[in-house]
DNA sequence: CGGATCCTTCGGCCGCCGCCGAAGTGTCCC
DNA sequence: GGGACACTTCGGCGGCGGCCGAAGGATCCG
């Protein structure tokens, strides 16, 4: 009673924050780096729309969600970086969802797979795909993996080379190890990991699949891939 | 109800167990990489004994802290690194305690101003010692901190010049960025950063003060900072 | 052996919080 | 304007979980 430590009060009210199964939901499929809507979200986490929104209140007002009202709807994602490599975190730390060992359907079956092979991790690539390209990027001596998680000057070239602009603003590290849930081996995340993935997508190297996190690599794409990094396309698969 | 996500109920889990005060004072408390007895931990919470121990067994079947009895002692510490990471990281992402900028007593603030001189965070070096430290490093050309967070060749040859040897083992990364929570910057944890503190500890370099994570440096340490990596004694006061 | 110390188990209390449905507010579209 | 739509507010319900004190091991020490 006495003795309360602000530090652990602050530490156990954003834990808190997480630790319900719905809002846990919620910053998952707001992994994928979009804006939903309350009510796909709702729909998403199968709970009543009135719940849902307290949900999204309480979250929002803990900095987690930054919110853009428009109209009738109340689009929501992400605050920042910052939250999406948390969530990570939290989410490596739990280890890869049961989903991909015990599918309950077809459906979540190939979801899953798929997701395993390609996804977007807030901003970045990961997955099977995430993995490979740090692989690629590692082997060919662009990215230190030995004594840290750093690129080299041949991968600030590269990605110069490459056509791929890298903006250092704000303190958000160049080049960040992010742990992958199905992989469990460490992806590039960072500013880096962001501008290799909005230019795959931008460059039509992989398109998203469905309307969540998991994307696909093109024909384009493993071309590029090849071309750029020596990526085999049979590891994509 | 029919949607349950096992990942998010894992999350959700996860959080959970950090999501109460008095867990959360236990586990800022252990992140001082020592084994502490459930009634130091009760006296330290304000809580009764009862209470902590129910405590620390959801902690421990949560796998967040490894126990060890000893006669009828019951000591408990963080599980592994990746716990701490984890604590480290939910606090730096919280702030500052607010101790420091508004302290309640003369103890706490001078208790206070200690931890923020110099602390270990879980098994490496924090605070502004940390910090100049890890500055120290990456002036020398011995850290990388421009593309990323990784050792140089030139690290690494100190290192071994300096008798701090780095073990490889596991899967744990030789550097890694540890986000200070009282400086709000980056320093250095991972096997490198664990080294450098034993090696300090052990050498003398400094010393622990009172009972929790405030260490001071010593006259020995002021002079060993200042050969191996030209620190200025005025940096650390 | 007896007392002290450390921890655990149990029962009971209380408050918090997630949930829903119904009603209300604001926005869009025809 | 009127109706559909998206979201929010409110009241109420139920359960979970943190707290304590008392009692019950377990261990150490003299």
């Amino acid at each position: 009673m006495t003795t309360r430590d602000p530090q652990a009060t602050a530490l156990a009210r954003l834990a808190g924050l997480i630790a319900d199964e719905t809002r846990a939901m919620c910053l998952l499929a707001l992994l994928d780096g979009r804006a939903w809507t309350a009510g796909e979200l709702a729909r998403h986490a199968g709970v009543a729309d009135s719940t849902l929104s307290e949900h999204l209140c309480r979250l929002v007002a803990g900095g987690l969600l930054a919110e853009e009202r428009q109209g009738r709807h109340r689009y929501v994602r992400l605050a920042d970086a910052r939250v999406a490599q948390l969530v990570e975190d939290l989410a490596a730390q739990v280890g890869p969802a049961d989903r991909a060992v015990r599918p309950r359907s077809l459906r979540e079956s190939s979801a899953g797979s798929a997701m395993a092979r390609g996804r977007t991790c807030y901003d970045h690539l990961a997955g099977r795909l995430g993995i490979t390209v740090t692989d690629a990027l590692t082997a060919r001596g662009l990215l230190e993996q030995e004594t840290g998680f750093a690129l080299t000057d041949a991968g600030l070239a590269w990605f110069e080379a490459a056509g791929i602009g890298l903006e250092r603003r704000g303190r958000r590290p160049l080049a960040r190890a992010c742990l992958d849930w199905t992989e469990r081996r460490p992806h590039l995340a960072g500013v880096a990991g962001a501008a290799l993935c909005r230019h795959a997508l931008d460059a039509g190297w992989c398109v998203r699949i469905g309307s969540e996190r998991a994307v696909k690599v093109t024909a384009t794409g493993e071309r590029a891939l090849f071309d750029l990094l020596g990526v085999d396309a049979a590891a994509l698969r």
